[in-house]
DNA sequence: CTGAAAGCGCTAACAC
DNA sequence: GTGTTAGCGCTTTCAG
């Protein structure tokens, strides 16, 4: 085993110098000779040092790395905002301590400590819900949190969002034109999201309208394929010959389920899903489908997160990025 | 800023015992009289003491953390290994740190270094290549590395992986069964896997059953939705009735782009693709895959890389999983 | 069973 | 410009 592994002290001692000064070099101070600087350079070159990130992060107390913590990494949902994130990441040299919060109850809160014992320099939450208590726990740290994809009724923690509500409503308002009867097909109701956001801007769009609100038109299920296969069915058989999902895996399921029955789209009922992954072009005819930036939900979290670790001025802690709609072939 | 954290030292005092008891009390160290456990136990609960994990990492040098390199988050193919990795980290108490290692030349290896920096306890490696400055980063770490799903020639490096090989041989063997012409449409040739290993596979395949190689029936595409749709027409005009694709999303293009000109599989043409995510489940008819234990491999990595961290014995390093075929909807 | 003390490798004043 | 000197918060011998 021959990692003795070198350090700052090694480096100095080989160069003549102090380990002040090896730790200038290292970090980029200016305060350095430039002959000094090239000689401190040559031997870390030929000790072949590395700087130990541990030792650094207790020293200076600020490790440049954050934690990541979503729901799942089996959802292009997700993915598609980890991807914003990690880029912008890399972009201020910044690593990232990812976990899933997922699983028994309490595991954000535990999640959440954990990162926080790991001294990250920062947290993102990527979620629809949050539970009261991981929100007593960000309200506890100093640490900088934000919220992204996350509803949230008090706007004390910074957050990166979507108005889920103004979307639905255009959705349902679009199908409204030419429908009666519309499904609202959700997650579990008790999440936040689908219980009243969703629920408000439909109801919104229905009224608006002048369409009857029936409970008999909201379908509670939950974001797989198999859901949507299952409730294909049951939704057709309640007479509603248009409805919007709140999720495209679901999505894909109800029209693979009418399909499979025989049912045309968009003639024997027209669909607008919610998130406009890759998973709404996989299928025939396409699905239509809200489009939220979620790349960019990412990004902009990431970010503004970075704007609170550097104490830098922020104008607005609560964004609410722009969705479209894109019609394609589940839509007249 | 009420954020004077508390220290293990303010324990001590607080409780009337020494530092290292505290630590003892809180690393579960049975050496300690229940009643003094106790007494600490409270005090720690009193202060709400949280332990500073870089602090111990700097000390004790272990950081319970493993990094996890891979090529691509938004790829259902690494997404489920991911899941397997993480479940078996979670349950070992190892959190992890996240990066990916795609873009610029050489970011393999920045990522790789960057990671031995932060003194992650291990690592493990997803992707289908893996360049020779790497490798040989590997060899000069005494960080215990895995590599999964990636080939490697040599076997100096612990790994979990598939044989691609087998696999392919398989799938076209099947097809060779009622097929003259068969075409192998896999990623960017200069790939290891698929330059050599399926090409392999497929060779072998066509020469067990005395049919007839030829370049015009290799494809070299991209792992994209578009690449497939592109490709449908030329694949159909090429004269072969049967193909195994590399890849699930790329097969999914191709079975539309057939289907958008009005083809028909099986009918028209048997598919067979590779990794049964859930995307071949999307569409109609659900495409026939070989079915990797995708989550396996990334659990069994994990476990592998547990056992070298822990340094327990290991029988085999260099561990295959069985594959099996799913023939579904795009095969007779 | 418990305490004292020596670091882990680095940063950050503070002097010179 | 450069060196000196304290720590950062914890683990870990080594005594007792």
């Amino acid at each position: 085993m021959e990692k003795q592994s070198v350090t700052i002290y090694d480096v100095a001692e080989q160069a003549g110098v102090s380990m002040a000064t090896v730790s200038r070099v290292v970090n980029g101070n200016p305060n350095v000779k430039a002959a000094t600087r090239k000689k401190v350079m040559k031997v870390i070159e030929d000790l072949d040092y590395r700087p130990n990130a541990v030792a650094r992060g207790l020293a200076s107390k600020r490790t440049t790395t954050v934690g990541v913590i979503l729901p799942d990494i089996n959802n292009a949902f997700f993915a598609s905002l980890s991807t914003g994130i990690n880029d912008i990441a890399l972009m201020y040299h910044y690593d990232i301590l990812l976990a899933t919060a997922e699983g028994e109850k309490d595991r954000d809160v535990s999640v959440f400590q954990s990162m926080l014992a790991k001294q990250v320099d920062g947290i993102i939450y990527l979620g629809n819900e949050i539970s009261l208590a991981l929100r007593q726990e960000i309200e506890r740290t100093n640490t900088p949190v934000v919220l992204a994809g996350t509803q949230l009724e008090d706007t004390s923690c910074a957050s990166v969002n979507i108005d889920h509500e103004a979307a639905v409503y255009d959705a349902v308002s679009y199908l409204a034109e030419r429908h009666e009867k519309i499904a609202l097909i959700t997650g579990p109701l008790t999440e936040y999201i689908n219980g009243h956001d969703l629920l408000l801007g439909y109801k919104k769009a229905l009224k608006d309208h002048e369409r009857a609100y029936s409970e008999a038109y909201i379908f509670e299920s939950h974001y797989t394929l198999k859901a949507g296969e299952q409730l294909a069915e049951r939704l057709h058989n309640s007479g509603v010959t248009a409805a919007f999902v709140a999720d495209d895996l679901l999505a894909v399921g109800i029209l693979n389920g009418l399909q499979d029955q025989g049912y045309h789209l968009p003639e024997d009922m027209e669909l607008i899903s919610a998130d406009n992954t890759i998973y709404t072009d996989m299928v025939r005819p396409k699905i239509s489908s809200i489009q939220h930036p979620l790349y960019d939900i990412g990004a902009v979290a990431m970010r503004l997160l970075t704007k609170m670790m550097h104490n830098e001025e922020i104008e607005d802690k609560n964004i609410i990025l722009p969705y479209s709609l894109r019609f394609k072939g589940t839509t007249k």
